[in-house]
DNA sequence: TTTATATATGAATAATTATTCATGTGTTCA
DNA sequence: TGAACACATGAATAATTATTCATATATAAA
C-alpha cells in the first residue's frame, strides 16, 4: 500500500474523531455480505417468489425462465446463508423462506426505490 | 434459453399464482442495484464514515488506508447514484451524504446482522 | 509563472461472481 | 431392474466489478 497523502492535506481531527466511531472491520464485511446476496436480480426474484409460496426448483426455473443449474446454484448459496430451507418430497425438492427476516430488508429496498 | 423442465414437473397453479404477484422485471433490477452498492465493504465504510462527518477524499484515504484513486472511483459511483454530494473548497473536495435515506437501509443491515 | 498538491479519470489488470456444461445422485415408475 | 426424471454439483467459461497505473485538471503557493 503506497502512501498517497501528505499529512498536511488531512483534517486530522475529523479523521480521528470518525475513526473512533467506525465499527469493527469484520462488521462491514458481514453487512456487505448480506447486501451482496440481495444485490443480484435472480436471487431477489427467488426470495420474492418464495415469500409468496413454497416452490420446487422446477417451478422456479419456469417462473424465472432460467436453467435449472443456475437456479440450483443460487439456491445452494441461499441455503448456506440460511435464507431458504428445503424439504424433499420424493424426487421433488420444495424450497421456502427460512424465515421472514430477509423480507424486511427487501421491503426496505423496495421502499428506498419507490421514492 | 433451453427448456429444462417438462411441463408435468411443475405445480402450474402455484407458479401462475406467484407469477401474477411478481413485480415488474425492472423493479428487481433497480432494487438489486441499490443493494449492490451496499454490497461492497469499501463503499459501506465510506458511507458510514460520511454519516459521521463531512470528509475530503484524502481524509477517506487515510481513514480507510486505501489508494486515492480507488476511493475517487467509488466516490464517483456514489455521486452518480446521488448517495453522496461534494463541495469544493480550493483544491480540496469535501464529501458528505446526499441525505440520510441510505443510512436507514444500512442500519437495517446492521440490525439483520446483529441477530 | 513555475511547482506542488488534491482530486478525477480512462484504460489495463486483477479479482470476484454468475452461468453453463457435463455429469452424478437419488427416486419413481414401467 | 432399467429408464426417466428432479435436482445437485464440480469445473469451465462468461460477465461483471474493484483496484491500480498512468496521466490529466484545477488550484494554491512559492
Amino acid at each position: 500500500m503506497k502512501s498517497v497523502c501528505s499529512v498536511k492535506c488531512i483534517n486530522e481531527n475529523n479523521v480521528n474523531s470518525v475513526r473512533t466511531k467506525m465499527l469493527k472491520d469484520s462488521v462491514y464485511s458481514d453487512i456487505s455480505d448480506i447486501f451482496k446476496v440481495l444485490g443480484d436480480k435472480t436471487r431477489l426474484k427467488i426470495l420474492f417468489a418464495l415469500s409468496k409460496k413454497e416452490l420446487c426448483v422446477c417451478d422456479l426455473c419456469s417462473l424465472l425462465n432460467m436453467e435449472q443449474s443456475a437456479i440450483s446454484h443460487q439456491l445452494r448459496l441461499l441455503r448456506n446463508l440460511k435464507l431458504v430451507k428445503c424439504r424433499k418430497d420424493g424426487k421433488i425438492v420444495y424450497y421456502s423462506l427460512y424465515d421472514n427476516h430477509i423480507m424486511n430488508l427487501i421491503k426496505m429496498g423496495v421502499l428506498h426505490n419507490g421514492e
